[in-house]
DNA sequence: TTTATATACGATTAAAATAGTCGTATATAC
DNA sequence: GTATATACGACTATTTTAATCGTATATAAA
């Protein structure tokens, strides 16, 4: 419970990589993924995802690769995460859908007070301060 | 990712409604199961749990059940979790293990940053503040 | 214009974590 | 004794996450 998934682990690396490459260099999926020893195939999808979330430019062919396109200090560890997971579960209550059948729900409060402590956390650090 | 367990919550529900319940009562798993609609014998594991930590207390027999025995005012969310769930993963790293051959992580130290952050939300939330 | 190397992306499979069930033993109030 | 409760290990199901596979497309360079 509570843990990062490998997914946002590796976009992590990935993106602390390509903030340290030379300035205007490229780097490979296979560069990366090498050597961190992550699965290529796997890295080359979330690096896609991350294209799609302008997070990072792509540049095809030979000698292409990516670089980061987005000002990190601008996006939080919030957006970062729901852009590659989708809507932050965080400590969501399993009940929300079917809540009106679960009116006798007793923690829907304090577990929402925790959520919001989170939220507020991962919002206010910002990309930047993770992968630099 | 960052969710809280199932079996999380039906023990925080559980520890709440026996807050709830007239001093020097007890409330049976049937009991509190029925009420919230969670699986009887799923949420008997869970106090069987709690009862093994000391959280609460069980007494056994026709008109048995479960109170609370810990002070939860003592009691951090962090403890909580770790009594219920083992060590606090938050945001640990999948590396840690094999960590010589990963010399090359780039991203330990910002995760732990986080972690810590996290660790330490845990650590001053006392379960009290979550189930009053 | 062919070739090698890179990204793009959907489909599928594998593995791990979580959730829930079942059966049986034991304690105890009535 | 019997009904009702906790205790607990073994098992199964479900869901989520991780990883793989196959194929298409773009492009720089020989």
């Amino acid at each position: 419970m509570l843990k990062i998934t490998r997914k946002v682990e590796y976009a992590l690396i990935a993106l602390r990589h390509m903030q340290q490459a030379p300035e205007n260099s490229v780097s490979s999926a296979n560069e990366i993924a090498t050597q961190y020893g992550i699965p290529q195939h796997l890295l080359a999808k979330i690096l896609q995802q991350m294209t799609r979330e302008d997070l990072i430019q792509a540049l095809k062919g030979p000698a292409g690769g990516y670089r980061i396109k987005a000002d990190l200090g601008k996006i939080s560890l919030k957006d970062f995460f729901e852009k590659l997971e989708g809507p932050l579960g965080l400590m969501d209550c399993y009940f929300n859908t079917d809540c009106l059948q679960m009116k006798s729900c007793n923690i829907l409060t304090p577990i929402q007070r925790i959520n919001q402590n989170m939220r507020d956390m991962f919002s206010k650090t910002t990309l930047m301060e993770i992968t630099q």
